[in-house]
DNA sequence: CTGGACAAATGAGACGATCTCAGCAACACT
DNA sequence: AGTGTTGCTGAGATCGTCTCATTTGTCCAG
């Protein structure tokens, strides 16, 4: 019976126990529903003390967000460096946020609905994440142009805006719990539309050189 | 001096200030910043008598949009049924949400990001607005294809939402005062990359020779 | 004209959330 | 063992939504 009432953990581990404890309960329950208390129940602490490690709730959340983001897009530059060809690179990093949202779909709802909305999503590490993810897209779109393969003239912020727009509500009904989709077959529509869209004249209907068929599924 | 301490209205007058008041705040602050004793006092009541009216604060936020979105949509249908070409069609509507979102941004914000978050949207009438405007999209299309403009096999979904998901995302930064756009710019870019990405063949100018590229996306 | 019933409106306060802070107690270091 | 440092506690301040017993205009019956 003379167990401490309490033990003294390296700030480390107890930040990893609190973080582990709200993403838990974040998913759960979502941002709103989930209350500090029941993250600092679960973490094996006192409400108090997760304020000592977190200044508000909403810290909480932007901590465990960006952590998942590191995890998530750590492998994601690798692959794209391998993918070549204008249209197979912009299937895979569509396919890839569509597969994202199919694997973590509460997650990406406490980005899409309350961490983006903030006043402070700008001052975010998920914000500059994001920012790096367009540029890539606006990159290979510019690149497209470069080798002729995309039309001269056509406004890429709105191309980039139709593909991760077109993806989110696609899968909005899926991120509520209400539906389905397939990322292969969303990666393919998108893409095949964007490219017609997108795609020099000559470029348009036979596409005969190298790769015959266009590429699926890459991954 | 003998003046009543308050007065008897006749209910209609009451929920009209009350909402009224609920609109201008919800306008000034967002939702979440607007608190109802601060609606009550500018609608001239104690909190507790928007309680006589309005179930929860959630419910004068439905109420709102919900009168907003029937002032807006009243002549959406009239104006449509006079513009004919499946493109300038589509136009229309991408510039009519596009035009409306930059007239009034905070309520489309709250649209956004409250309204559409809550589990009980579905049972709203904005949900079955919105859904009446993303049906005219569709038909639009399939008229679109009936007449031959518009390729078969084009999954309609798709499409539909890369527009309003673009329009989204294209007025994101303006949503939230942080930039701007043009709705006459905007609307005739994402049509005319639509136009291309799902037009027939044949209707497109350079492009005269059937099919010939392998068919995508059946269905 | 008057008195009483009815319902609109009040305002106090229950409830539950985030967040603060003075002090206790575990651990490291003499 | 004594002592300083500080992680951790837990009580409570504060502020929000929402409830409800009570008060008080209004109106109609007699």
């Amino acid at each position: 019976m003379t167990q401490p009432a309490y033990s003294r953990l390296p700030r480390e581990r107890r930040v990893a126990d609190i973080m582990a404890a709200a993403r838990a309960v974040f998913d759960e329950k979502g941002y709103a529903a989930a209350s500090v208390a029941e993250i600092a129940e679960r973490a094996g602490v006192v409400e108090g003390s997760v304020y000592r490690y977190f200044e508000h709730k909403r810290a909480l959340l932007i901590a465990v967000v960006e952590r998942w983001y590191a995890e998530l897009l750590s492998d994601f530059d690798e692959h794209l460096g391998v993918i070549t060809g204008t249209w197979n690179r912009l299937r895979y990093l569509v396919w890839k946020h569509l597969s994202t949202i199919e694997k973590q779909p509460m997650l990406v709802r406490l980005v899409f609905e309350e961490l983006r909305s903030g006043p402070d999503y700008r001052t975010t590490a998920v914000f500059q994440v994001n920012r790096r993810y367009t540029r890539r897209t606006i990159d290979i779109l510019k690149d497209g142009i470069a080798r002729g393969e995309i039309r001269r003239g056509i406004p890429l912020r709105i191309a980039r805006d139709m593909i991760f727009g077109g993806v989110e509500h696609h899968t909005w009904a899926f991120v509520r719990g209400e539906g389905a989709f397939s990322p292969v077959a969303a990666a393919d529509a998108i893409v095949d539309i964007l490219r017609r869209g997108i795609a020099a004249d000559t470029t348009l209907p036979e596409v005969r050189h190298v790769p015959k068929g266009p590429r699926r599924k890459p991954r």
